[in-house]
DNA sequence: GAGCTTGTTCGACGAAAGTCGAACAAGCGT
DNA sequence: ACGCTTGTTCGACTTTCGTCGAACAAGCTC
């Protein structure tokens, strides 16, 4: 299966906010940020899988992510180096909000 | 007429997000961040006037701008030093995009 | 006050987004 | 092959969002 996975420089920031604009995903990509890889199932935020698949293919397409298959899982890992040269300090600041609830 | 203009700290970051997700409004942000204040009027981005009304209350309601009454006409500026103080390298980060139309 | 300008508010409408359960696909173990 | 796990895709539903015209409110000028 093919992931699609765009260049950040196709997306449009109004794509990118948009994509961080939602307390399940920016809850996702609070963990992201803490580095290293992620399956998706490791994502819990009160969701069902259907809808989270839904907004990782969200950030996926945003840019955000990318994502590798192993097996019947998926490791997904934040595209930070690339955020950060197109948008320094976007997500910085993102992050450095405070959260809402319980995000890991 | 009582404005809602709330606190930064008072608004979740996916609302300020949200607020710059679109077009029309980050079209808006990019003509106030050029210093100064700004009639409603001054923003013609190819929406009614009831639209832009709406947009610039989204962007007021999200924290992002200050308006002033004068007479019939409201004058609008950005809240850049609270957002760089809140949000440091956000805005800059947003701004440095690429605008996808005539954004003037 | 009449008329004009500026901007907001009120439905209404269509489009988009978030959510879910159910069905499906693909890989792993035994 | 069978069952289990992981994750995606498919309707369907609900809510939210962007948009507009029309009506309204407030202030200015004559």
């Amino acid at each position: 299966m093919e992931l699609h996975e765009p260049e950040l420089r196709d997306v449009p920031v109004t794509a990118v906010l948009a994509a961080l604009a939602d307390d399940v995903r920016l809850g996702i990509v609070r963990t992201l940020a803490e580095g290293g890889e992620y399956a998706c199932g490791t994502f819990e935020f009160g969701v069902s899988k259907a809808t989270r698949s839904h907004h990782l293919k969200v950030l996926r397409e945003a840019g955000l992510t990318r994502t590798r298959v192993a097996g019947t899982s998926r490791f997904v890992r934040l595209r930070r180096e690339e955020l950060d040269r197109l948008y320094p300090g976007l997500l910085d600041a993102v992050l450095a909000a405070p959260a809402p609830a319980s995000a890991g």
